[in-house]
DNA sequence: AACTTAAACTGACATTTATCATAGTTTTCA
DNA sequence: TGAAAACTATGATAAATGTCAGTTTAAGTT
């Protein structure tokens, strides 16, 4: 149990870093051995903006909402992290504080990662630093399509593409339901609009039969439309 | 005079990857033996949105747009380059297409260096990987940053936060007037609104003597109005 | 200098989005 | 279970922003 445990953990750093190469056996062991498991309930937060992080976190189950205070009060969500995804990497390798809350949206577990181990290995096996170097590569172009979107496409549009998001980066049940349930203020506080605006919105969506709802959860019912009102 | 513009050429990568120590000398001569110095004029294109490049390009002088075609047919540009800076390190690194366009804003000279040189010192020199991973690291930061500014304020709170950024990064002269003179519409492709609308709250600026212009030139004439007003 | 073109500006109006108020609905938990 | 709290929903209205149309000004060009 525990060493299924451990082999999960594991699986988190070598699929964020895409390195399973890049790490030898002692590394990843190295890595293992440190990892501390922490369970949070549904609302609790994993770290705070401006808090000093001494390691990484890894999602082993539930889904992070990763956000930042604006000075307006409102909170924007950047980023949804998920099971196999880190959390904190961008703050411990620049050595600075953390930029993002990181707070559960569902029930979550996850493994804390001391940052020694990571530096060291990020020092002395150039692969990995590579490996790491081209996902924050990756990242960076996500956040510039992001910036794109909340710039020049109108909320309606953003609404739409965050349901497609969370079908694809989250996947739905059996009956077509999102497996990512999300409070209307959380829809909002991701596309970056007024709650109310949100669940206009998503009645305007129910209405027209691009979605339904039952309760909180959610099904996309025409991925087609959904998708060429995104685009247009 | 040739070997003047070797000597900053290695300035640029030294400073854009803040890495003196992290780059042999070897490094940095084979680096500089194969730059190739390029002149462009105003409006001319570095590289375009989609291109495979095969290198990155520092810039010696002038100041470059980086921009990103929507949908809707409009630009929005993410980043403002200057001397000393380097383009297209994210897409190098993450061996993809260019996300991203790079244009003269104002007559420009950029030296190219090959991908290899600096692929080969990334996968062999921890040191210097590391210092890639945490510039990228910085920019990933910034561009969070301006994602909240963008669903989070108001057109006006970010063109004042437009002219603070110019002031800041590219200074003004000796009358105060900004370094860096854009036009209209590339100022309102920064803040991410139309370029009415932004001579609208340009007009109310100099009216409410926050600033004052000279043709293209603007100069701030109080700053810590603009700042206020950025913050609220 | 005269001509041509592009950029800056202004007004009127339409559309989008936020805000405030209020009511219905679900969830929580004592 | 039943009351309180939190969430969802809708209407009315205000504020912000975009669009279109037209004028003025500046910048090149021959």
């Amino acid at each position: 149990m525990e060493d299924g445990i451990e082999t999960r953990c594991e699986q988190c750093i070598i699929r964020q870093f895409n390195s399973l190469r890049a790490m030898s056996k002692d590394e990843l062991k190295r890595v293992s051995d440190t990892k501390i498991t922490k369970v949070l309930k549904k609302g609790e937060s994993i770290f705070q903006e401006g808090e000093k992080l001494n390691g990484v976190f890894c999602v082993r189950d539930g889904v992070s909402k990763l956000s930042k205070l604006s000075p307006n009060g409102k909170d924007q969500i950047v980023k949804l992290a998920t099971k196999g995804q880190v959390l904190g990497q961008r703050s411990v390798i620049a050595e600075e504080t953390a930029n993002l809350s990181a707070v559960a949206v569902n029930d979550m577990q996850v493994c804390f990662i001391p940052k020694e181990g990571i530096l060291h290995t990020l020092n002395t096996n150039p692969n990995f630093a590579v490996e790491v170097l081209r996902h924050m590569a990756h990242d960076l172009k996500e956040a510039d399509d992001v910036i794109v979107n909340m710039s020049q496409k109108t909320v309606k549009q953003r609404v739409a593409e965050a349901f497609l998001y969370m079908k694809k980066n989250f996947g739905e049940d059996n009956d077509g339901f999102l497996l990512l349930t999300l409070s209307r203020e959380d829809i909002a506080n991701v596309v970056g609009t007024a709650t109310e605006s949100c669940i206009r919105i998503i009645s305007e969506f129910k209405k027209e039969k691009l979605i339904k709802a039952s309760g909180k959860k959610i099904a996309i019912i025409n991925e087609k439309a959904l998708h060429d009102l995104m685009e247009r």
